[in-house]
RNA sequence: GGCGGCAUAGCCAAGUGGUUAAGGCAGCGGUCUGCAAAACCGUUAUUCAUCGGUUCGAAUCCGAUUGCCGCCUCCA
């Protein structure tokens, strides 16, 4: 079976053949630091995180770039509203943006440059751009000559008389058409600046993202990416750069994730509906947070509140509990080693064979375009198998259970490793996720215990009335206690 | 105005020509349990926005209609 992905560029599902056999190379656009990272952030980072796991688990190796923009209108009026230099803002965006992301689980990419350590690359590939006559100067001012590049529009679908027809252009005397866009803008009085041949100036926006993409990844590279607003204009001019300089394709396949929205809306600034990655990570585990982006497929617009991030709070529990099941069902195994998938009793067989099944079904789900939400269904399948097996094992199980077992926690945290989760101690999960839930109801766990305590001298003593007066008292606040041999253990409904 | 996307159960969400329309959450019934919980079993869409068409056969293709959303300005 081959991968297959959706082709922005040429609006078809393909299948996926790397310009080099074994390797690819994935560009996605990255954030303009210069305010913390939200929920949208989030997504487009962690479905791009997946992408390059899951090619990576199919043996590409992965060369995976992504940029920070570090200058830019809004970092400078950031640095001079209050005081500081660009530098030091897009620090400590970028900085803040690396540490919701390590919490979150996302792997760094390989390379991650930042645009004003390639401005010696900017001004080459804009003379290069000059040369060729599909840029021109004016007053210190370099701009791209859209109708020059005659395939301009292709990715974004759009002529150039559509474009002129829509009546939001901005007009600019120093443009020879209005949707020529800056390459280089001649420095103001308090803005940053770099020597050029056109005089003190600092780069476009677009033009950072072809000199990085063709310095670490070549003239031509496999995938790039990034949020589907990126289309028009950013990635559609940066087409008209790159291809504009090379002729030859910028790269083969164009990939783009879907917004998150809130009450239907695309979350953003403007509109002041967005929630910060760090808000929600106060009242959610990392990995609640990526469930949650991967049950949609990473193109469909995903609609954020508190309810779907509950939701997936509780699938997130039920993943974990099965994994916890599994370990101290396995905590009592002794040694299996000599057990074999061919040698097993017809029930163990069965059980055997659905959940080596998992990796397939997984793989196959993921081969068509990164098929999260299907994946994750078939985990779910593996939950009900594993847990319907574990509920027939009787205790102290047989090695041939264990190796069962065995194998399905291996298949479970394979596809994990792929997702970004199970990476938590399964009791850790679990005892994290019910005091963070505890403490956003601002119930005390003392109190809790304490009554558990009462609870369990009654129980003891075989006063049932009292024992459940206190199971329903705490079950008025939520608190879901269970017994087990071991002792008794609550969580939060 | 131009370009594009979406509409599947109470909610979320797969499925894009052909056996019983995945899966999760929520609900209900049962098993288990001192009672519970977890887990398991069963159950919850004869139907996929509406109307037409193509086809032996459509949620899936085509057309129209309605509704929602995005891009066209910085934006993940």
């Amino acid at each position: 079976m081959s991968i297959k992905l959706y082709n922005t560029l040429t609006k078809k599902k393909e299948k996926f053949e790397p310009l080099v056999e074994g390797k690819v190379g994935i560009y996605a656009c990255g954030i303009t630091a210069y305010d913390v990272c939200h929920i949208g952030h989030a997504r487009s980072a962690v479905v791009f995180d997946v992408i390059t796991r899951y090619l990576r688990y199919r043996g590409y190796d992965v060369t995976y770039v992504k940029n920070f923009t570090d200058i830019d209108d809004k970092i400078i009026a950031k640095a001079n509203s209050e005081g500081k230099t660009i530098f030091e803002i897009s620090e400590k965006y970028i900085r803040e943006h690396d540490e919701d992301m390590d919490v979150l689980g996302v792997a760094r990419p390989t390379f991650v440059p930042r645009a004003t350590e390639h401005i010696g690359g900017m001004i080459s590939l804009i003379r290069v751009l000059l040369d060729k006559g599909l840029a021109y100067e004016v007053e210190g001012d370099v701009y791209y000559a859209v109708e020059k590049f005659v395939e301009y529009g292709k990715l974004s679908g759009r002529s150039l008389e559509d474009m002129m027809a829509g009546a939001r252009i901005d007009v600019s005397e120093k443009k020879n058409n209005p949707l020529d866009f800056a390459l280089w803008k001649a420095s103001k009085a308090g803005e940053p600046w770099w020597e050029s041949p056109w005089g003190r100036g600092r780069p476009g926006w677009h033009i950072e993202c072809s000199v990085m993409s063709q310095h670490f990844l070549g003239e031509t590279f496999d995938i790039h990416g990034g949020g589907e607003d990126l289309i028009f204009p950013h990635h559609e001019n940066e087409i008209a750069q790159s291809e504009g300089a090379t002729g030859k394709p910028l790269a083969n396949y164009w990939v783009y994730n879907g917004f998150v929205t809130v009450d239907g809306e695309k979350m953003s600034k403007s509109l002041g509906n967005f929630f910060t990655v760090k808000d929600i990570l106060q009242s959610y585990h990392p990995e609640v947070l990526r469930l949650f982006v991967l049950q949609s497929h990473y193109k469909s617009p995903v609609d954020f509140s508190d309810e779907s991030l509950a939701d997936a709070r509780m699938g997130m529990e039920r993943f974990y509990t099965t994994l916890n099941a599994i370990n101290e069902a396995l905590s009592g195994c002794g040694d299996f080693s000599g057990i074999t998938g061919e040698k097993l009793s017809a029930k163990d067989s069965d059980a055997y064979a659905k959940l080596t099944s998992l990796p397939e079904r997984f793989a196959d789900a993921m081969d068509d375009d990164f098929n999260t939400p299907r994946a994750i269904g078939y985990i779910f399948d593996a939950v009900r198998i594993v847990n319907g097996y574990m509920a027939d094992e009787k205790s102290p199980i047989s090695p041939e259970a264990c190796f069962v077992l065995d194998t399905a926690k291996r298949a479970f945290l394979a596809t994990g490793e792929v997702l970004g989760l199970f990476f938590d101690d399964p009791d850790d999960y679990l005892r994290k996720n019910r005091d963070r839930e505890a403490g956003k109801r601002g119930l005390d766990v003392k109190d809790i215990e304490r009554l558990i305590e009462e609870r369990r001298a009654a129980r003891l003593a075989k006063d049932w009335k009292k024992a459940d007066e206190i199971r329903r008292v705490l079950a008025d606040k939520k608190i879901i206690l269970r017994d087990a041999p071991s002792g008794t253990t609550w969580k939060i409904a």
